[in-house]
DNA sequence: ACAAGATGTAACCAATTTGTAACAGAATTA
DNA sequence: TAATTCTGTTACAAATTGGTTACATCTTGT
């Protein structure tokens, strides 16, 4: 069990007290120490005192068999939305960025949608970062390559507007109509996190 | 009551379904959007359909009456502990930490994969237990440097970059593809413990 | 409509960054 | 002290990036 355990992702365990082997409170008390992970235990004891010993083990919650099977789907409902407050305790705080169905995860420099990694350049990070964090206002060529290199300008550079192509194709759905990172012509560039027609 | 509450720190409530006024499941289901509080429901009426109903409203757990008092602590203590990880999740001091198949004691310095030990010398073990404590998120060569050693930094200094090498020959399944200890090109390293593609 | 300037973008490649083997001084152990 | 292990430095190979260039396309003003 504990070679699958380290092997696997596992969100929660529920744990069968009249299963043979390994005493179930002894594992149980095990899992939640060394990861604390989520566990539910069933038993076919209703008495009091097992449930009572469970829960002061540790367990999150407790069911005696016979039980009704939406219940314990309520239950580990339950136990699972306290639990991932708990993974993530800081998902809501400064560092994630959200556009569209775009995530910017400024910590781990990944962009996702829908869950799915999006491979950004170094140099293509931070000019989206940048662009996330003064949205909805023209953003020069000059103040953009100060921002991003501490460049002073120098009028031929076009190595902005070839970045911003390069980023343009992984976040635009149609990257001749951008929605997200428009031209200001004559100016510079302007993003709107919800994405314009 | 919502009157005291705005003005008291409350840890928990104990709702009883049983009382006269606004009806219990609207309270609680209140509390729970507004304050996220923690909520045990207490009930007369032991009838299965009930029980699903309060939990899935979003409580934290639920109990009939007659209940034993023991039973009442535990589960609060239960509720409890979970709702203060979220306030303090690295409240407790776990000396075990695992990554994928592998363990890491940081008592005895001593890293396994399946029960089997690894030896590191004291650089990497340093290192490692570095990454573990601040997974998902990238750690530069500098913050690297400075937590490992208390350095300042000197630009051309590459002795981060051969423990990195040295430590995914032992913990990578193919150092050439490192999936745990990973390059952030132009940013430094991040490790990730489920390991990733 | 035309010219002039601005922008989009493909392709090339030099500069930078990273991986790592080998070496040697430092540290540890016997 | 001698032997052994550890760890930083160096050097070079490999990988990656991102600026430059060149040219197509688009916008604006006349």
């Amino acid at each position: 069990m504990d070679r699958y355990l380290s092997g696997h992702e596992v969100d929660l365990v529920i744990l069968d007290l009249m299963l043979p082997g390994e005493d179930g409170l002894s594992i149980g008390r095990r899992l939640r120490q060394q990861k604390n992970m989520p566990i539910i235990i069933l038993s076919a004891r209703g008495e009091e005192l097992d449930r009572i010993v469970g829960l002061e083990m540790g367990a999150d919650d407790y069911l005696t068999k016979p039980f009704n099977p939406r219940e314990l789907l309520a239950r580990i409902r339950s136990v699972l939305r306290r639990c991932n407050e708990v993974k993530q305790p800081t998902a809501s705080e400064e560092h994630i960025l959200t556009f569209g169905p775009f995530t910017l995860d400024l910590q781990k420099h990944e962009l996702s949608r829908d869950g799915q990694e999006i491979t950004l350049t170094s140099g293509e990070f931070t000019l989206l970062r940048i662009f996330l964090e003064h949205s909805n206002r023209v953003l020069t060529r000059d103040s953009l390559l100060e921002m991003t290199k501490g460049y002073e300008h120098s009028p031929l550079d076009r190595s902005i507007d070839v970045c911003v192509g390069r980023l343009r194709r992984k976040i635009e759905p149609d990257p001749t109509q951008p929605v997200y990172l428009r031209t200001v012509w004559g100016s510079g560039y302007i993003f709107s996190r919800q994405g314009k027609a």
